[in-house]
DNA sequence: TTCGAATGATGACACTGTCAACTTCGAGAT
DNA sequence: ATCTCGAAGTTGACAGTGTCATCATTCGAA
């Protein structure tokens, strides 16, 4: 955010329209975070490729070879901006685990946790798009960390599909790689909602949709 | 340049590595088709991010903006490529459709054409890496066609599925979006191996996943 | 044969990522 | 308190992109 305004935190208005946060001294103190900050607002709306270097400068009001100091390139700092937008998932997800009050069932309560983050995914897809593309987004092979699967996303549905099988809903022969399979599912929508040739789907099937998506893989499991 | 120099079609060769083909004619004759043709071969190796109109020209021999007499625009260029990959996608799977043999249960048969044709999608996009991607590429909301989903692929999902319900696997109460979420499944699972964080996965967990991803849908159906 | 309309070519513009060289400033050693 | 040196920011440049306005060529019909 407006993190280190020391004195005076004017705004201005630059030709383009990009607000420039005037700072009075040479340094910035946590340019960083702040093009980190500017990133991420552009990838919300607007997506991966809205997300661009110079533009992120502008509104820090900063030069744009700044960044270099800061960033190996302009991949890294989507990197930077992807690692949040997983972030938010993630949260949002867990918030949507919160709601969830309990049944007697433990069988049904892992049934519910599943469908729970399902539907979370999607949701959060469909309406933080920006964030969403950015998150799973990928060109340059460089950095983006290594491509371990640890983002809390997959650890949730992961746990989530634990559950099962401790609960005993899913046997054992069919333990391994289920999580995949239900990620696959929820992620597949989303992208197809998102971007893909389900983008014209109107919003009530949509529900529906996801409804039965879901149901296919409790069931399949 | 040196347009002017000699007669017929020689293949020269440019600093950047770009292959060119002079023609002697000042008109090109099939300009249009030979730009898609350039642009799918960068498509396929490099993905919708390597196809740049400029080198697509280059590689036809013509100048860049001799492209705007046949596409309005980048993104239009990118749609035809589009098109062509969805095409070879849906190829793909009929050619393993094609390749099944029928046993004597038509429940069993009906059931084997939705795998095999799940199975053939993320065969093709893991070998078609650069088409794939095209395929499902999406940026400036641009041409691309009113977004129907009459793309072939999931018209052979979907028939697929109809033979499930008719041959009374698929009671009708499920029938509604069922397509949809089988093809969420493979799709997902392509995304998630191709760009996403599924992409460190092992060749040999991969063909696991696979089916274990088919296999739940074919169950939750 | 003539001439207008397609089709290509040139040159330019704005924009991007990125690099080299320069400037400013903050903090630690003196 | 001052000096100094490296970190942080700036300026200017370069190559590359999509795209437009304008000019040149050629094909096909009148």
């Amino acid at each position: 955010m407006d993190s280190t305004d020391k004195v005076d935190g004017q705004v201005g208005q630059v030709e383009g329209g990009a607000p420039v946060r005037r700072r009075d001294s040479y340094h910035h103190g946590d340019l960083r975070n702040a093009l980190i900050d500017a990133a991420t607002e552009l990838a919300r709306k607007g997506g991966p490729e809205a997300v661009v270097l110079r533009e992120a400068a502008r509104h820090v009001g900063v030069s744009a070879t700044a960044a270099y100091r800061h960033f190996a390139s302009h991949a890294d700092l989507i990197a930077a901006v992807k690692e949040r937008s997983l972030a938010a998932l993630a949260t949002s997800m867990r918030a949507e685990l919160a709601e969830l009050e309990p049944t007697g069932d433990p069988r049904v309560d892992a049934t519910n946790r599943l469908s729970a983050l399902g539907r979370a995914y999607v949701h959060f897809a469909l309406s933080n798009t920006g964030l969403f593309r950015t998150a799973f987004f990928h060109r340059e092979v460089i950095k983006d960390k290594p491509p371990q699967r640890t983002d809390t996303a997959y650890e949730l549905l992961a746990a989530a599909v634990e559950g099962l099988a401790s609960a005993g809903v899913l046997p054992p022969e069919r333990r391994a790689h289920t999580e995949t399979a239900a990620w696959a599912a929820v992620h597949g929508l989303s992208v197809l909602m998102l971007d893909g040739p389900l983008r014209a789907m109107p919003e009530s099937e949509r529900e529906a949709a996801l409804n039965r998506t879901v149901q296919v893989v409790i069931q399949g499991v």
